[in-house]
DNA sequence: TGTACATCAGTGAACGCGCGTTCACTGATGTAC
DNA sequence: TGTACATCAGTGAACGCGCGTTCACTGATGTAC
Protein backbone atom coordinates (compact mmCIF):
# COMPACT_ATOMS: atom_id res chain seq x y z
CA UNK A 1 0.00 0.00 0.00
CA UNK A 2 2.93 2.59 0.85
CA UNK A 3 4.67 0.94 -1.86
CA UNK A 4 2.08 1.30 -4.46
CA UNK A 5 1.54 5.02 -3.59
CA UNK A 6 4.89 5.59 -3.07
CA UNK A 7 5.80 4.27 -6.39
CA UNK A 8 3.47 6.32 -8.05
CA UNK A 9 3.91 9.98 -6.40
CA UNK A 10 7.69 8.96 -7.78
CA UNK A 11 6.22 8.10 -10.93
CA UNK A 12 4.88 11.36 -11.15
CA UNK A 13 7.69 13.07 -9.94
CA UNK A 14 9.81 11.63 -12.36
CA UNK A 15 8.19 12.32 -15.27
CA UNK A 16 7.01 15.61 -14.16
CA UNK A 17 10.24 16.61 -13.79
CA UNK A 18 11.94 14.96 -16.97
CA UNK A 19 8.32 16.81 -19.16
CA UNK A 20 9.01 20.22 -16.84
CA UNK A 21 12.58 20.21 -18.25
CA UNK A 22 12.12 19.50 -21.48
CA UNK A 23 9.68 21.98 -22.28
CA UNK A 24 9.69 24.41 -19.73
CA UNK A 25 6.36 24.51 -16.52
CA UNK A 26 4.33 26.44 -18.18
CA UNK A 27 4.49 24.56 -21.70
CA UNK A 28 3.41 21.12 -19.58
CA UNK A 29 -0.21 20.62 -18.71
CA UNK A 30 -1.90 18.47 -16.05
CA UNK A 31 -2.82 15.87 -18.82
CA UNK A 32 1.17 15.78 -20.54
CA UNK A 33 1.95 14.16 -17.02
CA UNK A 34 -1.10 12.07 -16.82
CA UNK A 35 0.03 10.67 -20.30
CA UNK A 36 3.49 10.32 -19.30
CA UNK A 37 2.44 8.45 -15.94
CA UNK A 38 0.17 6.40 -17.99
CA UNK A 39 -2.92 7.30 -15.67
CA UNK A 40 -5.68 9.72 -15.57
CA UNK A 41 -5.66 13.27 -15.15
CA UNK A 42 -7.45 13.35 -11.29
CA UNK A 43 -5.20 10.80 -10.13
CA UNK A 44 -2.54 12.91 -9.85
CA UNK A 45 -4.99 14.79 -7.34
CA UNK A 46 -4.69 12.07 -5.04
CA UNK A 47 -0.93 12.56 -4.67
CA UNK A 48 -0.32 16.28 -5.37
CA UNK A 49 -2.94 18.91 -4.48
CA UNK A 50 -2.15 20.31 -7.57
CA UNK A 51 0.21 21.52 -10.47
CA UNK A 52 1.57 24.20 -8.51
CA UNK A 53 2.08 21.91 -5.40
CA UNK A 54 3.45 19.36 -7.43
CA UNK A 55 6.41 21.92 -9.18
CA UNK A 56 7.16 23.03 -5.52
CA UNK A 57 7.88 20.31 -3.88
CA UNK A 58 9.84 19.29 -7.03
CA UNK A 59 12.13 22.40 -6.42
CA UNK A 60 11.99 22.10 -2.90
CA UNK A 61 13.20 18.79 -2.64
CA UNK A 62 16.06 19.35 -5.33
CA UNK A 63 16.89 22.81 -4.12
CA UNK A 64 17.32 21.63 -0.23
CA UNK A 65 19.36 18.31 -1.67
CA UNK A 66 21.33 20.44 -3.32
CA UNK A 67 22.18 22.76 -0.92
CA UNK A 68 23.09 19.93 1.92
CA UNK A 69 25.24 18.51 -0.56
CA UNK A 70 27.29 21.49 -1.60
CA UNK A 71 27.38 22.38 2.09
CA UNK A 72 29.02 19.05 2.60
CA UNK A 73 31.62 19.26 -0.15
CA UNK A 74 33.22 22.32 1.37
CA UNK A 75 32.59 21.70 5.48
CA UNK A 76 36.08 19.99 5.48
CA UNK A 77 38.91 22.67 5.97
CA UNK A 78 41.77 22.94 4.15
CA UNK A 79 43.41 24.84 1.30
CA UNK A 80 40.81 27.05 -0.94
CA UNK A 81 41.89 25.19 -4.39
CA UNK A 82 40.85 21.82 -2.57
CA UNK A 83 38.04 22.70 -1.25
CA UNK A 84 36.57 24.95 -4.52
CA UNK A 85 37.68 21.61 -6.57
CA UNK A 86 35.37 19.44 -4.37
CA UNK A 87 32.54 21.42 -4.68
CA UNK A 88 32.82 22.28 -8.77
CA UNK A 89 33.30 18.43 -9.17
CA UNK A 90 30.26 18.13 -6.97
CA UNK A 91 28.24 20.57 -8.70
CA UNK A 92 29.25 18.32 -12.18
CA UNK A 93 28.39 15.52 -10.92
CA UNK A 94 25.08 16.67 -9.93
CA UNK A 95 24.65 17.76 -13.25
CA UNK A 96 25.53 14.91 -14.68
CA UNK A 97 23.45 12.28 -12.02
CA UNK A 98 20.53 14.02 -13.13
CA UNK A 99 20.28 16.62 -15.84
CA UNK A 100 16.84 17.07 -15.96
CA UNK A 101 16.70 17.98 -12.50
CA UNK A 102 19.73 20.27 -12.88
CA UNK A 103 18.29 21.93 -15.23
CA UNK A 104 14.67 22.11 -13.64
CA UNK A 105 16.09 23.89 -10.80
CA UNK A 106 17.96 26.61 -13.22
CA UNK A 107 14.97 27.00 -14.95
CA UNK A 108 12.22 27.23 -11.79
CA UNK A 109 14.74 29.11 -9.29
CA UNK A 110 13.62 32.40 -10.19
CA UNK A 111 9.75 31.96 -9.81
CA UNK A 112 10.07 29.46 -7.35
CA UNK A 113 12.28 30.93 -4.75
CA UNK A 114 10.20 33.50 -3.05
CA UNK A 115 7.31 30.91 -2.36
CA UNK A 116 10.01 27.88 -1.16
CA UNK A 117 10.38 27.52 2.29
CA UNK A 118 13.77 26.37 2.72
CA UNK A 119 15.87 26.90 6.26
CA UNK A 120 19.03 25.89 4.34
CA UNK A 121 21.69 28.53 2.46
CA UNK A 122 21.28 28.56 -1.32
CA UNK A 123 24.21 27.61 -3.91
CA UNK A 124 25.13 30.96 -4.14
CA UNK A 125 25.79 32.13 -0.57
CA UNK A 126 27.28 28.75 -0.36
CA UNK A 127 30.06 29.89 -2.64
CA UNK A 128 30.04 32.82 -1.16
CA UNK A 129 31.08 31.87 2.14
CA UNK A 130 33.84 29.67 0.57
CA UNK A 131 35.33 32.68 -1.30
CA UNK A 132 34.73 35.50 1.48
CA UNK A 133 37.51 32.63 3.49
CA UNK A 134 39.28 32.89 1.06
CA UNK A 135 39.96 36.42 0.52
CA UNK A 136 39.78 36.77 4.44
CA UNK A 137 42.56 34.46 4.62
CA UNK A 138 44.90 35.55 1.74
CA UNK A 139 44.55 32.68 -0.31
CA UNK A 140 43.05 35.35 -3.15
CA UNK A 141 43.61 38.59 -3.69
CA UNK A 142 41.23 41.09 -2.06
CA UNK A 143 38.60 41.24 -4.74
CA UNK A 144 34.94 41.94 -4.13
CA UNK A 145 33.65 38.22 -3.21
CA UNK A 146 30.71 39.06 -4.27
CA UNK A 147 32.14 39.53 -7.97
CA UNK A 148 34.11 36.50 -8.01
CA UNK A 149 31.25 34.28 -7.09
CA UNK A 150 29.44 35.31 -9.97
CA UNK A 151 32.77 34.76 -12.14
CA UNK A 152 32.86 31.09 -10.74
CA UNK A 153 29.01 30.53 -11.11
CA UNK A 154 29.36 31.66 -14.50
CA UNK A 155 32.27 29.17 -15.34
CA UNK A 156 30.52 26.10 -13.65
CA UNK A 157 26.74 26.88 -15.58
CA UNK A 158 27.74 28.05 -19.16
CA UNK A 159 29.59 24.65 -19.45
CA UNK A 160 26.79 23.01 -18.50
CA UNK A 161 24.70 25.17 -20.89
CA UNK A 162 26.74 24.37 -23.85
CA UNK A 163 25.96 20.48 -22.87
CA UNK A 164 22.34 21.17 -22.87
CA UNK A 165 22.84 22.59 -26.18
CA UNK A 166 24.95 19.88 -27.80
CA UNK A 167 28.16 22.32 -28.01
CA UNK A 168 30.33 20.49 -25.87
CA UNK A 169 30.01 17.03 -24.77
CA UNK A 170 28.48 15.39 -21.76
CA UNK A 171 29.74 14.42 -19.37
CA UNK A 172 30.33 17.98 -17.47
CA UNK A 173 32.51 15.81 -15.12
CA UNK A 174 34.96 15.46 -17.81
CA UNK A 175 35.58 19.45 -17.57
CA UNK A 176 35.57 19.28 -13.95
CA UNK A 177 39.62 20.05 -14.09
CA UNK A 178 39.54 22.74 -16.59
CA UNK A 179 36.90 24.31 -15.00
CA UNK A 180 38.39 24.39 -11.02
CA UNK A 181 42.02 25.48 -12.74
CA UNK A 182 39.63 28.45 -15.14
CA UNK A 183 37.96 29.53 -11.60
CA UNK A 184 41.41 29.27 -9.89
CA UNK A 185 43.13 31.29 -12.78
CA UNK A 186 39.86 33.86 -12.66
CA UNK A 187 39.96 34.83 -9.03
CA UNK A 188 43.79 35.20 -8.93
CA UNK B 1 -0.35 58.47 -40.32
CA UNK B 2 2.96 56.64 -40.25
CA UNK B 3 3.72 58.60 -37.41
CA UNK B 4 0.59 58.11 -35.49
CA UNK B 5 0.40 53.93 -36.45
CA UNK B 6 4.17 54.00 -36.01
CA UNK B 7 4.06 55.85 -32.54
CA UNK B 8 1.90 53.17 -31.76
CA UNK B 9 3.55 50.13 -32.93
CA UNK B 10 6.79 51.10 -30.74
CA UNK B 11 4.45 52.00 -27.50
CA UNK B 12 3.29 48.12 -28.02
CA UNK B 13 6.92 46.71 -28.50
CA UNK B 14 8.60 48.75 -25.71
CA UNK B 15 5.59 47.81 -23.05
CA UNK B 16 5.43 44.34 -24.49
CA UNK B 17 8.91 43.52 -23.68
CA UNK B 18 8.92 45.33 -20.14
CA UNK B 19 6.10 43.01 -19.58
CA UNK B 20 7.69 40.07 -20.85
CA UNK B 21 11.56 40.79 -19.34
CA UNK B 22 9.82 41.18 -15.87
CA UNK B 23 7.25 38.23 -15.69
CA UNK B 24 8.01 36.10 -18.71
CA UNK B 25 6.47 35.57 -21.90
CA UNK B 26 3.80 33.10 -20.48
CA UNK B 27 2.54 34.93 -17.69
CA UNK B 28 1.80 38.05 -19.60
CA UNK B 29 -1.31 38.23 -21.57
CA UNK B 30 -2.33 40.28 -24.75
CA UNK B 31 -4.68 41.72 -21.49
CA UNK B 32 -1.76 42.84 -19.57
CA UNK B 33 0.08 44.13 -22.88
CA UNK B 34 -2.91 46.71 -24.02
CA UNK B 35 -3.68 47.77 -20.54
CA UNK B 36 0.07 48.89 -20.07
CA UNK B 37 -0.57 50.43 -23.84
CA UNK B 38 -3.96 51.84 -22.59
CA UNK B 39 -5.18 50.67 -25.50
CA UNK B 40 -7.89 48.07 -26.21
CA UNK B 41 -6.97 44.22 -26.95
CA UNK B 42 -8.17 44.28 -30.29
CA UNK B 43 -6.25 47.32 -31.23
CA UNK B 44 -3.11 45.77 -30.88
CA UNK B 45 -3.76 43.08 -33.56
CA UNK B 46 -4.35 46.12 -36.14
CA UNK B 47 -0.15 45.99 -35.21
CA UNK B 48 1.08 42.52 -34.96
CA UNK B 49 -0.74 39.54 -36.63
CA UNK B 50 -0.77 37.31 -33.18
CA UNK B 51 0.96 37.11 -29.76
CA UNK B 52 3.45 35.07 -30.91
CA UNK B 53 4.21 37.16 -33.57
CA UNK B 54 4.63 40.13 -31.78
CA UNK B 55 7.24 37.96 -29.58
CA UNK B 56 9.12 37.19 -32.88
CA UNK B 57 9.29 40.27 -33.87
CA UNK B 58 10.85 41.53 -30.46
CA UNK B 59 13.22 38.60 -30.88
CA UNK B 60 14.18 38.78 -34.54
CA UNK B 61 14.72 42.51 -33.83
CA UNK B 62 17.24 42.44 -30.79
CA UNK B 63 18.79 39.10 -32.18
CA UNK B 64 19.63 40.89 -35.65
CA UNK B 65 20.96 44.16 -33.76
CA UNK B 66 22.86 42.40 -31.44
CA UNK B 67 24.70 40.42 -33.68
CA UNK B 68 25.43 43.40 -36.45
CA UNK B 69 26.84 45.48 -32.96
CA UNK B 70 29.23 42.70 -31.92
CA UNK B 71 30.51 41.64 -35.50
CA UNK B 72 31.18 45.43 -35.90
CA UNK B 73 33.12 45.36 -32.47
CA UNK B 74 35.36 42.20 -33.33
CA UNK B 75 36.14 43.57 -37.09
CA UNK B 76 38.61 45.80 -36.59
CA UNK B 77 42.48 43.46 -36.52
CA UNK B 78 44.09 44.01 -33.66
CA UNK B 79 45.48 42.01 -30.79
CA UNK B 80 43.17 39.43 -28.99
CA UNK B 81 43.23 41.47 -25.56
CA UNK B 82 42.20 44.76 -27.32
CA UNK B 83 39.09 43.02 -29.57
CA UNK B 84 37.90 40.95 -26.28
CA UNK B 85 38.01 44.00 -24.45
CA UNK B 86 35.96 45.65 -27.27
CA UNK B 87 33.15 42.89 -26.83
CA UNK B 88 33.01 42.86 -23.74
CA UNK B 89 32.44 46.16 -23.21
CA UNK B 90 29.88 46.43 -26.05
CA UNK B 91 27.81 43.68 -24.27
CA UNK B 92 28.21 45.60 -20.67
CA UNK B 93 26.63 48.24 -22.88
CA UNK B 94 23.94 46.36 -24.54
CA UNK B 95 23.03 45.03 -21.09
CA UNK B 96 23.14 48.82 -19.13
CA UNK B 97 21.16 50.54 -22.38
CA UNK B 98 18.57 48.48 -22.08
CA UNK B 99 18.51 45.77 -19.71
CA UNK B 100 14.61 44.39 -20.62
CA UNK B 101 15.85 43.71 -23.96
CA UNK B 102 18.66 42.05 -22.86
CA UNK B 103 17.21 40.00 -20.64
CA UNK B 104 13.74 39.22 -23.09
CA UNK B 105 16.49 37.97 -25.33
CA UNK B 106 19.10 35.91 -23.25
CA UNK B 107 15.03 34.31 -21.85
CA UNK B 108 13.14 33.93 -25.13
CA UNK B 109 16.23 32.67 -27.01
CA UNK B 110 15.75 28.74 -26.44
CA UNK B 111 11.99 29.08 -27.84
CA UNK B 112 12.80 31.48 -30.65
CA UNK B 113 15.92 30.51 -32.24
CA UNK B 114 14.54 27.35 -33.78
CA UNK B 115 11.53 29.99 -35.26
CA UNK B 116 13.25 33.07 -36.17
CA UNK B 117 14.74 33.39 -39.35
CA UNK B 118 18.26 35.01 -39.27
CA UNK B 119 20.99 35.29 -41.92
CA UNK B 120 23.42 36.87 -39.25
CA UNK B 121 25.51 34.40 -36.93
CA UNK B 122 24.59 34.28 -33.55
CA UNK B 123 26.37 36.01 -30.64
CA UNK B 124 27.94 32.38 -29.42
CA UNK B 125 29.25 31.70 -33.11
CA UNK B 126 30.50 35.24 -33.20
CA UNK B 127 33.09 34.77 -29.76
CA UNK B 128 33.48 31.30 -31.09
CA UNK B 129 35.16 32.54 -34.25
CA UNK B 130 37.33 35.57 -32.20
CA UNK B 131 38.48 32.75 -29.68
CA UNK B 132 39.11 30.06 -32.45
CA UNK B 133 41.44 33.31 -34.27
CA UNK B 134 42.97 33.85 -30.98
CA UNK B 135 43.92 29.90 -30.20
CA UNK B 136 45.15 29.24 -33.93
CA UNK B 137 47.60 32.69 -34.25
CA UNK B 138 49.01 31.51 -30.67
CA UNK B 139 47.75 34.26 -28.78
CA UNK B 140 46.14 31.86 -26.18
CA UNK B 141 47.42 28.57 -25.42
CA UNK B 142 45.29 25.72 -27.72
CA UNK B 143 42.65 24.40 -25.92
CA UNK B 144 39.44 23.87 -27.00
CA UNK B 145 37.96 27.13 -28.07
CA UNK B 146 34.43 26.33 -27.53
CA UNK B 147 35.54 25.42 -23.78
CA UNK B 148 37.02 28.96 -23.82
CA UNK B 149 33.87 29.95 -25.74
CA UNK B 150 31.81 28.78 -22.94
CA UNK B 151 34.25 30.39 -19.89
CA UNK B 152 34.20 33.53 -21.33
CA UNK B 153 30.39 33.34 -21.67
CA UNK B 154 29.94 32.65 -18.28
CA UNK B 155 32.06 35.23 -17.55
CA UNK B 156 30.22 37.74 -18.88
CA UNK B 157 26.44 36.65 -18.48
CA UNK B 158 26.38 35.85 -14.21
CA UNK B 159 27.69 39.20 -13.35
CA UNK B 160 24.56 40.49 -15.72
CA UNK B 161 22.39 37.86 -13.72
CA UNK B 162 23.56 38.74 -10.44
CA UNK B 163 22.91 42.77 -11.09
CA UNK B 164 19.09 41.27 -12.12
CA UNK B 165 18.71 39.75 -8.75
CA UNK B 166 20.49 42.84 -6.72
CA UNK B 167 23.72 40.69 -5.40
CA UNK B 168 25.82 43.37 -7.81
CA UNK B 169 25.10 47.15 -8.03
CA UNK B 170 24.32 48.39 -11.96
CA UNK B 171 25.90 49.34 -14.11
CA UNK B 172 27.59 46.16 -16.01
CA UNK B 173 30.28 48.48 -17.62
CA UNK B 174 31.59 49.00 -14.18
CA UNK B 175 32.96 45.77 -14.10
CA UNK B 176 33.20 45.13 -17.94
CA UNK B 177 37.67 45.68 -17.27
CA UNK B 178 37.28 43.46 -14.21
CA UNK B 179 35.37 40.57 -16.37
CA UNK B 180 37.85 41.26 -19.93
CA UNK B 181 40.83 40.81 -17.52
CA UNK B 182 38.94 37.62 -16.04
CA UNK B 183 38.58 36.14 -19.16
CA UNK B 184 42.22 36.55 -20.39
CA UNK B 185 43.19 34.98 -17.16
CA UNK B 186 40.69 32.45 -17.78
CA UNK B 187 41.61 31.93 -21.33
CA UNK B 188 45.16 31.77 -20.63
C1' DT C 1 -20.42 76.93 -46.98
C1' DG C 2 -23.08 72.79 -46.71
C1' DT C 3 -23.98 68.11 -47.72
C1' DA C 4 -22.91 63.23 -48.82
C1' DC C 5 -19.84 59.90 -48.75
C1' DA C 6 -15.27 57.18 -47.96
C1' DT C 7 -11.77 56.03 -44.80
C1' DC C 8 -9.96 53.95 -40.99
C1' DA C 9 -8.19 53.86 -36.09
C1' DG C 10 -10.30 52.01 -32.49
C1' DT C 11 -13.69 49.20 -29.46
C1' DG C 12 -17.39 46.18 -26.75
C1' DA C 13 -18.90 41.97 -26.92
C1' DA C 14 -18.63 37.53 -28.06
C1' DC C 15 -16.23 33.23 -29.77
C1' DG C 16 -14.06 28.63 -29.27
C1' DC C 17 -10.62 26.34 -26.80
C1' DG C 18 -7.74 24.11 -23.52
C1' DC C 19 -6.56 24.68 -19.03
C1' DG C 20 -6.57 23.09 -13.92
C1' DT C 21 -9.72 21.11 -11.02
C1' DT C 22 -13.87 18.57 -9.05
C1' DC C 23 -17.35 15.09 -8.61
C1' DA C 24 -20.21 11.18 -8.82
C1' DC C 25 -19.30 6.81 -9.77
C1' DT C 26 -16.96 1.99 -10.61
C1' DG C 27 -14.96 -2.18 -9.66
C1' DA C 28 -11.49 -4.93 -7.60
C1' DT C 29 -9.91 -6.37 -3.01
C1' DG C 30 -10.18 -7.29 1.91
C1' DT C 31 -12.89 -8.43 6.04
C1' DA C 32 -16.69 -10.16 9.15
C1' DC C 33 -19.74 -13.63 10.26
C1' DT D 1 -17.87 -21.79 1.84
C1' DG D 2 -21.03 -18.14 0.85
C1' DT D 3 -22.89 -13.67 1.54
C1' DA D 4 -22.92 -8.72 2.81
C1' DC D 5 -20.51 -4.94 3.46
C1' DA D 6 -16.41 -1.47 3.75
C1' DT D 7 -12.49 0.34 1.53
C1' DC D 8 -10.18 2.82 -1.77
C1' DA D 9 -7.32 3.36 -6.11
C1' DG D 10 -8.79 4.94 -10.10
C1' DT D 11 -11.79 7.19 -13.90
C1' DG D 12 -15.20 9.60 -17.46
C1' DA D 13 -17.42 13.47 -17.72
C1' DA D 14 -18.23 17.85 -16.60
C1' DC D 15 -17.13 22.46 -14.43
C1' DG D 16 -15.74 27.38 -14.51
C1' DC D 17 -12.27 30.29 -16.11
C1' DG D 18 -9.16 33.07 -18.67
C1' DC D 19 -6.85 32.80 -22.73
C1' DG D 20 -5.93 34.49 -27.74
C1' DT D 21 -8.58 35.94 -31.35
C1' DT D 22 -12.52 37.72 -34.34
C1' DC D 23 -16.34 40.54 -35.69
C1' DA D 24 -19.80 43.86 -36.30
C1' DC D 25 -19.94 48.32 -35.30
C1' DT D 26 -18.71 53.46 -34.07
C1' DG D 27 -17.34 57.93 -34.65
C1' DA D 28 -13.94 61.23 -35.84
C1' DT D 29 -11.52 62.99 -39.95
C1' DG D 30 -10.73 63.92 -44.81
C1' DT D 31 -12.50 64.66 -49.49
C1' DA D 32 -15.65 65.79 -53.49
C1' DC D 33 -18.86 68.68 -55.41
Amino acid sequence: MADKSGGKRDTIKTQALLLFARHGVDAVSVQDIATACEMSKPNLYAHFRSKDALILALFEEGYRDYGHQMTAAIAAPGPFPARLDRLVRLICHLHDADSPRFRFILMTQHANLPTAELGEANPIDILLALVTEAVASGEIPARDPTLVTALITGLVIQPATFIQYGRLPAPLTSLAADITAACLRAAT
